[in-house]
Order: structure tokens, then sequence, then C-alpha cells
DNA sequence: GTCTATACACAGATAGAC
DNA sequence: GTCTATCTGTGTATAGAC
């Protein structure tokens, strides 16, 4: 019998960059067939539908990132500052290798308010990064004090990962994981 | 002769309100006229392509943002405080009325990677609250410091709004823009 | 499993009557 | 200035040969 010669993970792996750098609505079938060598007919072979790919899309970029990025919140071996320096440094790969910035912020902005088919699997994603960025400043924050630092960090990435793609210049989003950094180190800091 | 029925201000007022929920691309011209009361074919007589409405809103957006938001940054009546708290207290409603959050991130996110269409208007749109914000920080941060506080600022905001829609909460904005005036009342701060 | 061909719906845009 | 009708391209998805 014949090898497969395109396996879904790779169909998956090629999407995801293309949905990240144009969009859900704007990626069209063709689109995705191109990227991975395929043909329309092909490609339907291996997914039912475009909103399948994307969803799958998305479920495999997080998986990603729990397996690569987030669980180094949990390495005791390293400090809490060199967790951070550690998936900041991986964040900003992420963020910045190809095109198209953070696939989960496009996406949310992109279908939220049209259909809310994607939020389940958009939130995994954010409540993955939050807690575990929250393992991290827990040693630094109170109770209290620590849902809003949580959130005001990823605020700021997010937000740098937006103005960096307009501005086109990385530096923006460095310039965010350092201050994501220096919450750890300093003594007063906001809020 | 008869009255001018629709004026293409009005018209254009529904399509940004229509382009900020649904998107650039997936706003249809049968989506626009139906904002409007009119037909696709009345519709055509005011705008010569979806392009160019889009790129009228999106001027008309930063026109109205500078005239009744970023303005406030110059009124030497008030102190660099209440100048921020009345620009914080317009920039919550602007950004949580009606559904889609800042239409200029939505369409820098959608387009940046597709076609750079755009882009200049965006551009002026940040380059424009970026210098408001300027304005007010200079009181209190030194040359060196202002540039990056004010990326920071806009960043924290515009993740804030993000966040804000993928969990249906505008308390994540309010808390934004609550940090963005702590960081001129705080005797230590980031950076 | 991959291909070509095609069905079907909808988008952007235009023509021409009123 | 607004309408109905229509042209044309493109998109998702399917059928069926190889």
């Amino acid at each position: 019998m014949p090898l497969q010669k395109t396996t879904p993970q790779e169909i998956i792996r090629q999407s995801i960059l293309v949905f990240r750098r144009k969009g859900y609505y704007r990626t069209n079938m063709s689109d995705l067939a191109r990227a991975t060598g395929l043909t329309k007919g092909a490609f339907y072979h291996h997914f039912s539908s475009k909103e399948d790919v994307m969803r799958k899309a998305l479920q495999a970029s997080t998986q990603w990132f729990c397996e690569k990025v987030f669980c180094i919140a949990d390495v005791e071996q390293l400090s809490p500052g060199e967790r951070l320096d550690q998936m900041a440094e991986l964040s900003f790969k992420a963020f910045t290798s190809g095109e198209g910035g953070c696939f989960f912020a496009n996406t949310v902005l992109e279908t939220a308010h049209v259909e809310d088919t994607f939020l389940a699997e958009i939130t995994l994603f954010f409540d993955s990064w939050k807690l575990a960025i929250q393992k991290i400043y827990q040693h630094k924050y109170s109770a209290e004090q620590l849902e809003e630092v949580v959130e005001q960090t990823i605020a700021d990435i997010e937000g740098s990962i937006v103005l960096m793609q307009l501005y086109k210049t990385p530096h923006l989003l460095q310039k965010a994981l350092d201050r994501s950094r220096q919450r750890l180190a300093d003594k007063n800091d906001l809020p």
C-alpha cells in the first residue's frame, strides 16, 4: 500500500501560517491547498470544511504554546525570573516569525461579532497563558493584585503586537516583554 | 429640486458601525446598503467602491477622535490629570458603545498582511493618539522615558480591548484606562 | 489519496428605467 | 437620487475518474 503523502498534521501546520497571515475570512480553500501542495479536491479529503480546518488549527496552535511555552512556568529547577525570560524569548519568536502576529487575537477580533464559532478555542489559549503567567507572578504579587497584573501583562503584549504590525518593528513587542520581566523585578510597580 | 435624502456623512456614520463590527472583508455592500436604508445600486451612486467607503470611514473616525478626544490634551485650563480623565471617559464610551472595540486595531490586523491599502489612514489615527498622550505625560516623564510610556499606555489599552471582546466584559478596558491615569500619579512606575 | 470538472451561492459592480 | 435587474468573478463544496 502506498504511503500517505500529506499528513493532516503537516496540512494544519501550513494552514496555521496562512490563516494567521490572511485571516479566516480572507483565506480561501485555494490558498490552503496551494500552501500544502494539494488541490482543493484533495484538501477536502482530509477536512470537511474551512471551519473544520480553522478549528483544528487553533487547537493545534494552543497545544503547541502549552507544550513549548506555557509549561515553562512549571519548571521548578528555574527561578521565576529565569522562567519568565525563557517564556518571553519563545513568545517573541512565535509572534514575530512569519507574518500575522498573534493568531488568536486576529481571530477573536475578526469573528467575535460575526459568529462565536471559535470563542471556546481562543478562550482556552488565553486562559492557559494567564495561568502560566500567574504561576510566575504569584511569587511576588498578593492574591488581590495577581489577577490584574496578569491581565495587564497580556494586554500590554497583545497591544504591542498590534502596534508592531502597524509600525513594522518587532522592537515594540520586545519592550513589552521586557516590561513583563521588570514587573517581577521592580519594587514599586503598577498597580 | 428635491432634498438629498441620504447624506454621505450619514452613510459613512452607519458604515463605520458595520465595518467595526463585522470587519472589512466580511462586510458586503448589501450590509452597508441595508444599514443606511439604501439599495446596492443607490449606494454606488455615492461611493465608487467598497474600498472607497472604508477609506472615508477610517478618515471620518480619525477626525472624530481628533476633534472630540485627542484635542482635550491641549486644553490648558485643565490639569494633566483632568485631561487624562476626560480623554479616558470618552475613549471608554467610544470603544464600548456598539460592537467591535477599536475600528483601527481590527482593520490593521485584518489587512496589514493582505494589502497595505489602509495603512496610512490607520497610522494617522495612532500617531494622533500617541501625540495626545505624549502631551499629557510630558509633564511627568523625561524625554527618554516618554516614548516608551506612551507606547505602553496605548498597547495596554488596545490589548485590553482585545481581551474585553473575548471575555465580554468592559471592565478590562476600564482597568487599563485606570492604569493610564495611575502612570500620571504614581511616584515609582514602569519603566 | 489525488486529480479534474463542475454545481451552486454570493460577492462587487454596472446598466438603465423612473 | 433611488430603484430593479443583471453581468461577471470568485468562493465553498461535491462528483467522479484515475
